[in-house]
DNA sequence: AATACGTGGAC
DNA sequence: TGTCCACGTAT
C-alpha cells in the first residue's frame, strides 16, 4: 500500500540524516523530553541543540529545577525569549514535586493543566517520553506536511477530521520516529514558503509535489511600538538587561536603555514595561529596585483537580 | 476569538 | 541592509 511506502521511505530518511538532531543520539527521561519540547515550542531546533545541554547539566532532575530560585532559572534561560515559558516550566516542575512525587502523570487530561503545557506538549510527552502510539502529534510543520501529502492542502478538515487523519498514519509501532521524521521533513524540506519537492524522500506519492502552495495571509493589525520599535522588542531588552546584571536600578535600567538623560516619555515607558512584566510574574520591584523573582517568596501554587471544568 | 510574546533566519 | 516571518500557550 502507498502509505506504508511513504513510511518506509520517509522513517530510512530521517534514520539516515547526515547529523541527526540531538534527541536521536541518546534516550531521554520523561523530564529531558518536558524542558526539550517547552523549548521547541517557540525556538528552532538548531538553537534548541544549544541550549538544552547546558540547562540540563545546571537543572539535571525535575527535583533541581523545582528548588531552584526562578532568577536562576530565567538566566539559565537567557537568550531563548518567550520568558514566560521558563517561568511556566519552573511552575510545572514545582507542582509536580508537590502533588505526583516528582513524576509526570502519563495522562494528557493530567498533563494539559500544567501550565505551560498544551495541546502540543501533551502529546509529545505522551509519544516521545511514553512511547504511546496512538496519540496523533500534530504541530504546524506536522499539519503542512500531511495536508499535502494527502492533497488535502487547500480544503483543511476540521480539527477532529485531522486528528482523526494523523492517527490514521502512524506507522505501527514506530510514533515516536514518525512524528520526528514527519518534523523534521517540515522543517527542512516540505517547508512553508519554498518546498523543496525534488529534494523530497516522498515527493514521488505527493499529491502536492511540484505544486506552488498558496501565499499565507498576512496579518492586518499592528502592534504597538514605542520609538520604532515593538513593545515586545524592549520588553525583552530590559528582561535581558536585568537577568545580566540583577538586581538593577529602575534608575539605572532607564539609562542602560535610553541614554544618560531619559525623558519623561521614555521613563513613563520604561514603567509600563516593568507594570507588564511584574504581572507576568517575571520581574519584582522593591523601592526602585527591579530583580527577577525569587523562589522563596513565590507563593504556594495550586492547580484546579482534574475533575472540574476548565 | 483574537492577540501578545521574542529570537534568528529568510529574502 | 532592513523588513518580514515563524508558532504553541495563555488570556
Amino acid at each position: 500500500m502507498e502509505r506504508e511506502r511513504i513510511h518506509r521511505r520517509l522513517l530510512q530518511w530521517y534514520r539516515h540524516r547526515r547529523r541527526p538532531l540531538l534527541w536521536r543520539q541518546r534516550s531521554w527521561t520523561p523530564y529531558e523530553v518536558l524542558v526539550r519540547e517547552v523549548m521547541l515550542q517557540q525556538t528552532q531546533s538548531s538553537r534548541v541543540e544549544q541550549a538544552l545541554p547546558a540547562f540540563l547539566q545546571r537543572f539535571p532532575t525535575l527535583q533541581a529545577l523545582a528548588a531552584a530560585p526562578l532568577a536562576d532559572v530565567l538566566q539559565q534561560w537567557a537568550g531563548l525569549g518567550y520568558y514566560a515559558r521558563a517561568r511556566a516550566l519552573w511552575r510545572c516542575a514545582r507542582l509536580l514535586l508537590e502533588r505526583y512525587g516528582a513524576t509526570i502523570p502519563e495522562d494528557e487530561r493530567l498533563l494539559r493543566r500544567l501550565p505551560g503545557i498544551g495541546p502540543y506538549t501533551s502529546a509529545a510527552l505522551l509519544v516521545f517520553a511514553f512511547g504511546r502510539q496512538d496519540v496523533p502529534l500534530i504541530d504546524t510543520n506536522i499539519r503542512r506536511v500531511l495536508l499535502r501529502v494527502t492533497g488535502l492542502a487547500a480544503t483543511p478538515p476540521a480539527p477532529a477530521q485531522l486528528r482523526e487523519l494523523a492517527r490514521a498514519w502512524i506507522p505501527t509501532g514506530a510514533s515516536a520516529e514518525w512524528h520526528e521524521a514527519l518534523m523534521d521533513l517540515g522543517a527542512t524540506i516540505c517547508t512553508a514558503r519554498h518546498p523543496r519537492c525534488s529534494e523530497c524522500p516522498i515527493g514521488q506519492w505527493c499529491r502536492s509535489a511540484h505544486r506552488v502552495p498558496p501565499p499565507p495571509p498576512r496579518s492586518a493589525r499592528r502592534e504597538p511600538e514605542f520609538a520604532g520599535l515593538p513593545r515586545r522588542l524592549w520588553r525583552g531588552r530590559l528582561l535581558r538587561l536585568l537577568v545580566e546584571r540583577n538586581p538593577l536600578p529602575l534608575k539605572h535600567a532607564a539609562e542602560l536603555l535610553f541614554g544618560p538623560a531619559p525623558s519623561v516619555e521614555q521613563r513613563r515607558w520604561l514603567l509600563e514595561l516593568v507594570a507588564a512584566l511584574e504581572r507576568d510574574g517575571l520581574l519584582d520591584r522593591r523601592n526602585g529596585i527591579l530583580c527577577l523573582p525569587n523562589a522563596p517568596q513565590a507563593p504556594r501554587e495550586s492547580i484546579p483537580s482534574a475533575g472540574e471544568p476548565r
